[in-house]
DNA sequence: TACTAATACGAACGGTCGTGCTATTATCTG
DNA sequence: CAGATAATAGCACGACCGTTCGTATTAGTA
């Protein structure tokens, strides 16, 4: 069945492969159920040690795969790093925002809270947050890794912006209140919560944080009873 | 045993040749001149880059010494690393801290909360605050450079804390206030002010935050003139 | 079954990393 | 000024980096 004998392959053609990383736009349903192996595991360990210090001969031996094998599915670093923060997002997006879409206005706000604080606190990535790691160790890297994580992070502020304000036009929240900072001071308390918890190793941030954020939404909704 | 080395210096070991670093403990004014040239660098390169994407080849460059010559001036890089830490706290004391410290109660709270917003907008660090991207690079690398980080944000935390409760106790904060959620929450707001300026590149930011934050402060003082 | 394209692998490249040696230069002291 | 010592440079090392290339293996199709 094992035809290990040495067949001369004259028939082999050097037929002209350009370029390389034009392979990986051409992918068949087993080349992508790799790809998606690879990410898995690469957002987990990137989230530990960082977009950077992940690197592709750690990541291979992890998966137990050649690094040249697991090269071949990205053209390049950069391109691995940029399918790793899109895998975030999507595990984000399915833990945190997508949840909370069912809701309207102020509903949506304290689910979006809550699902945040809980994605969090049940360390769906094992390095905490990945977009607050993210963003901090690229904020001086310009490339199209940056741009993305600028682009992912301004549409979440944005889901809580609109949130906030839907809410607003509701009556739910106060006229008086500046929405577009009330999402920002969430969105601050919540990576503070991620930033204490990694830090001290503090699994008890989130809870300090959760309380937190709900006098900051009663503040603004006005059922504010911490000031009685 | 050699009778003319003999110094009033506590040398443990007597001329070990095996230890290279220990060079680095014993030194004079020229060296030490250079070795704080290497650190003022150094902590601008690391606020950029990371601590760890600090390299010893391009900071030796950078500072066009060779890279043996600056290697010298520590043992390893770990040990540049702690030095990098160190040379940043004693930048960010000597910027925040010790302004504030001829006020007490809620003026010290004051006078540091505007003394840190201060610090990240007129970027002293090139980078922005080195303390959030260090804390949150070095969260899941064990060793002294992670110690020496989480003993510094705490100390940073106590500080924040103790002036807050200096204000409770003079009758300056409500009695209902924790103070130490109230420490926490200045915190998390002024890395997202830092945050926000660096990913965006937005240097509204800190005029933002400076908002919340006084408006935090009224709430707590309980002259919150936002809730009329 | 044979052919072909997709997929994976091994080896190697030029670079840079941190880290040692040794030699050379600069500075200070007697 | 001579000699000792601190400070810096030169050079090389092994390891690992991202990347490329040629080839072997696998799977889909004629």
């Amino acid at each position: 069945m094992k035809p290990n004998q040495q067949r001369a392959k004259e028939t082999v053609q050097p037929q002209r492969r350009t370029s390389r990383s034009m392979k990986a736009l051409q992918r068949r349903p087993r080349g992508l159920k790799t790809r998606r192996a690879i990410l898995r595991k690469a957002v987990n360990l990137a989230s530990l040690e960082g977009l950077e210090g992940l690197t592709i001969g750690k990541l291979a031996s992890a998966l137990r795969i050649s690094k040249s094998g697991l090269f071949a599915h990205f053209g390049s670093k950069e391109d691995l790093q940029c399918a790793v923060v899109d895998e975030a997002r999507d595990i984000f997006v399915e833990k945190v925002v997508r949840p909370a879409h069912q809701f309207h206005g102020l509903k949506r706000l304290r689910a979006l809270c809550e699902n945040w604080l809980s994605y969090g606190e049940t360390k769906v990535f094992p390095g905490g947050c990945f977009f607050s790691a993210a963003s901090l160790e690229f904020d001086d890297r310009p490339g199209r890794v940056r741009d993305q994580i600028v682009e992912l992070m301004k549409k979440w502020l944005g889901n809580l912006e609109y949130a906030a304000r839907d809410a607003q036009l509701a009556g739910e929240i106060r006229k008086e209140v500046d929405v577009r900072q009330l999402a920002f001071e969430i969105q601050a308390l919540a990576m503070g919560a991620n930033w204490s918890s990694r830090l001290f190793r503090d699994q008890n941030a989130f809870r300090l944080v959760r309380g937190s954020i709900l006098q900051r939404l009663d503040q603004a909704t006005g059922t504010a009873q911490s000031r009685r």
